[in-house]
DNA sequence: TCTAAGTACTTAGCACTGCTAACGAAGTAT
DNA sequence: ATACTTCGTTAGCAGTGCTAAGTACTTAGA
């Protein structure tokens, strides 16, 4: 017999949802050594690699309020991970930067996160890695689109 | 030119890891609707599908440590969805079971997520549904594998 | 049997991450 | 100039993770 397509998405969904809560659970070992948690991680991350840019720009990076992502911000500053200078068209602005530390401690807790991840994927096959990379792109564009006609 | 083994490694590590967190942030709107946050929610399901079990077996099971545990059953007793007894044969444990109360939440609370989901992954196919699905089981069984031999 | 060691759970206290509401400061439009 | 909007911050709440320490019970050993 066979299975409806709505079971079927809703069995997608509750095994990607519960997968995502135990994989960042997993992860999370490797983030405490940081001394960071995960979400600043993932900030420092989007800094270094999309550069420099405003509060709230990061904040939509990474589908977050303002004064979450401004806790975060005056987090990473107070670790010298990023700074903070005033934008001079618009004095209302901040423009947030990663430092070289900030890039330097990402680089290491990403050293921390493969290494963990040789540990973790052990028993995984390349043709399975290509499985969770694809999986990986179609979350991001899925979860994009839909925060962005929100 | 070939990639090298652990850069792709490093690579799939990164956009997975990501694409967690972007999901979970994604869900959350559906979880804070059932006024009840993520990890609850998880525990909760493993109560429903796993049947009663002690304290320390639900925090292993989530791959959490007692007290964060036994925090979040205390929230799901105090908001009637699970209940305490204590063990007969061991005055130390206790069983936590869910209540009919848990069991429709957690129902309400998947058809949200689902609905939720019907939106986000419109876009997508029904193969490469099949690849999240694949990558799910992927992660779970290599966390499991991980987190079991400790 | 009485004591020591181990196990199961709770409590206390810290840190991080998310939210809304409310505010100040700066730009924009009338 | 006045009113509206936008950007960021502050305050305060709730949830989730940890370790350290305490309580209560069970088990093993002298």
């Amino acid at each position: 017999m066979p299975r409806s397509k709505e079971s079927f998405r809703l069995e997608v969904a509750d095994r990607m949802h519960s997968a995502a809560i135990h994989l960042l659970r997993h992860a999370r070992k490797q983030d405490t050594l940081a001394r960071q948690g995960p979400a600043r991680l993932s900030a420092l991350s989007v800094l270094v690699f999309g550069g420099p840019m405003a509060l709230g720009q990061l904040a939509a990076a990474e589908q977050v309020k303002a004064p979450t992502m401004s806790r975060m911000v005056a987090g990473l500053k107070r670790s010298g991970l990023a700074k903070i200078e005033t934008d001079a068209k618009d004095a209302r602005r901040i423009r947030v930067t990663a430092t070289a530390k900030g890039e330097r401690l990402l680089q290491q807790a990403r050293s921390r996160r493969i290494r963990l991840l040789e540990e973790t994927l052990s028993s995984l096959g390349e043709a399975e890695m290509d499985t969770l990379l694809r999986a990986a792109e179609l979350i991001e564009r899925a979860v994009g689109q839909s925060a962005g006609r929100k």
